[in-house]
DNA sequence: CGCGAGCTTGATGCCGATCAATGCATGTGG
DNA sequence: CCACATGCATTGATCGGCATCAAGCTCGCG
C-alpha cells in the first residue's frame, strides 16, 4: 500500500475476538456456534484505526484482507480515469468492505472514514481455507457477497429511473433501516455525509440534494438542521419510493 | 417455479461435460486442471433449452442453481413494487446466472431470453460442496462474484455521471470487447436488444439511445443499421468514455 | 472575531423526457 | 403476390427537471 499505513492494535485488555463482539449478530459470524466463532477468533485477530478523512484502502492498492467495519463510517468511490467519480457505497458497523479486491487481487475502489473508524482485519486466505472446513462460514460469505450483488441493482434502479426527490428519499429510508437494525433511532440520523458525497451516490449535484431536503422539509415529511435529520412522516418517505410511478 | 419449465435435456451423445465445453476458458473451470474438472463434470450434468421471449427464471423464484449461458444471450431485469423496472445487465456465453438469488434463496431479478439459448445447469448446494475439496474452484468462484461487484460499479459510474452519448459508448465498447474476447469481430456486432432494453440498460428512453446512434453515425463513428452496428473508429468510442470530462 | 468549509437559495440554460408522426422490416391472411 | 397489421426504429417539436452559475448564509474553529 502506498498510504500511510493505520496503527494496529494486535492484542487488546478484551481479546480481540469475534465471540464477544457486540456485532456478531450482524457481521461475519451471523448464525455461527460457540465453537465455529473461536475458529474465527484465530483468524481476526487484528483491529486498524482509520482517522476520519484516511484511507483504509485505494484503488490500485494489493488486496490481502477484507475488512469488517467496527465503529465508525466509510465510503467507497470509484474513479474513471479522466477523474469523473462516485461514491458506490456508505459502509456502517458489521458491514464487510474490501469484496472489490477479490477478483483482481488489487482493490478497485476506495475506502474513506467519514469519522474516526475501526475495522477488523480478516485475511483472505485464511477466510478462504477456514470456510472450506466450516460450511456455515462458506454459506454466509456467499450470501454476503450476494447481497452486496442485489443491493447494487436496486442502485441501479434508482439511478436508472427515479427522480431526484425520490432518490433521496429512498437513501434516507435504507440509512434509516439500517441504523434501525443496529438498535438507534429510526427517525432520527445524524449524517456522515457531505451533500456533495450523497448527491455522488444518487447521481445527483449537491444543490440538488439540498433542494430535495428543503422540499421534503416543506412537505412536513423531514426536520433538517444541517446533518441533522428528522424523518417526521416515515410513510410519505416510503410512498415516494413505491408509488412514484402512480 | 411458476413459468413453465424448459426442457431438460439429460444426456446428449457428446457427454454433457464441462470437459469437453468449447467455453472451458470463458466459464466456471477457467484454469481447471483435467482431473479438478472431471469432478466438475459430475456436478454440471443436465442443461436448460430457453426459447427466444422466455425466462429462466423470474423474481421470486426460489434459488437452486447457478446457470452457465452455454449459447445465446439473455437481459436479466428488476423491477420495483410500483412497476419501474431497470435491466441490470446483458449475459452472453461462458457467464453466470443466477448470483443474485444466493444471499435470499430466492432469484431477485428476472433472466430473459433475448434469443434462443441453451444453459448448463449447477446445483448451488453441490457447487459449495466440491468448492470445499477444490480450492481452485473456490477461488473462482469468488472472483467472479467479486468481478460482478466491480462491474456493477461500473454501471454506478456509469448512470451517475455520464451524458446520453457516452453511455452508448461505453455500452458497445463493453459489448464489442467481451465478443472479442469470445472471437468475435470487435468491430462488428449485432445487438440482440432492442433501443428499450438498451436504454433501461443505461438510464435513458429509447428515443434518447436512437438519436446517440444516429449521432455517432453522423459523426463517422459507428454505421448503425436496425440492430446492426459497425464501429468505424473505436478509438472515438474509448474517447468519448474516458476523456468525456476533459 | 473572522475565516473557511459546507449548506441554502435563486436565476438561467441545457440535456434528455415526452408527445407525436413517420419509416422500415417482418409476418399473416386473403 | 399484395394489403394490412404489428413491432421496432427514427426523427421532429416541445417541455420540464436537473445542472450550472452565482450569491448569501450557518456554524465550527483557530
Amino acid at each position: 500500500m502506498t498510504h500511510a499505513m493505520p496503527a494496529v492494535i494486535p492484542i487488546e485488555p478484551f481479546k480481540v475476538a469475534c465471540s464477544n463482539c457486540n456485532l456478531r449478530e450482524l457481521c461475519l459470524p451471523v448464525g455461527m456456534s460457540n465453537e465455529q466463532m473461536e475458529r474465527l477468533d484465530g483468524l481476526v485477530n487484528t483491529r486498524h484505526n482509520v482517522a476520519k478523512g484516511e484511507s483504509l484502502f485505494h484503488a490500485g492498492d494489493h488486496f490481502t484482507s477484507l475488512y469488517a467495519v467496527r465503529t465508525g463510517f466509510f465510503k467507497t468511490c470509484v474513479s474513471s480515469e479522466d477523474g469523473r467519480d462516485q461514491v458506490t457505497g456508505f459502509q456502517m458497523a458489521g458491514e464487510l468492505l474490501g469484496l472489490d479486491g477479490i477478483g483482481t487481487e488489487r482493490h478497485t475502489c476506495d475506502a474513506v472514514a467519514l469519522e474516526d473508524a475501526q475495522v477488523c482485519v480478516i485475511p483472505f486466505q485464511q477466510l478462504e481455507e477456514l470456510s472450506r472446513e466450516l460450511t456455515d462460514l462458506q454459506r454466509h460469505f456467499h450470501r454476503i457477497m450476494s447481497r452486496e450483488i442485489v443491493r447494487e441493482h436496486g442502485v441501479m434502479l434508482l439511478l436508472g429511473s427515479m427522480r431526484a426527490e425520490e432518490r433521496v428519499a429512498a437513501f434516507l429510508l435504507n440509512l434509516t433501516q439500517r441504523l434501525k437494525s443496529r438498535g438507534f433511532s429510526s427517525h432520527s440520523v445524524l449524517l456522515r455525509m457531505t451533500r456533495e458525497e450523497i448527491g455522488s451516490y444518487l447521481g445527483l449535484k449537491l444543490e440538488t440534494v439540498s433542494r430535495a431536503f428543503s422540499k421534503l422539509q416543506e412537505d412536513g415529511v423531514l426536520q433538517v438542521r444541517q446533518r441533522q435529520i428528522d424523518v417526521l412522516d416515515p410513510e410519505a418517505l416510503q410512498k415516494l419510493v413505491n408509488g412514484a410511478g402512480c
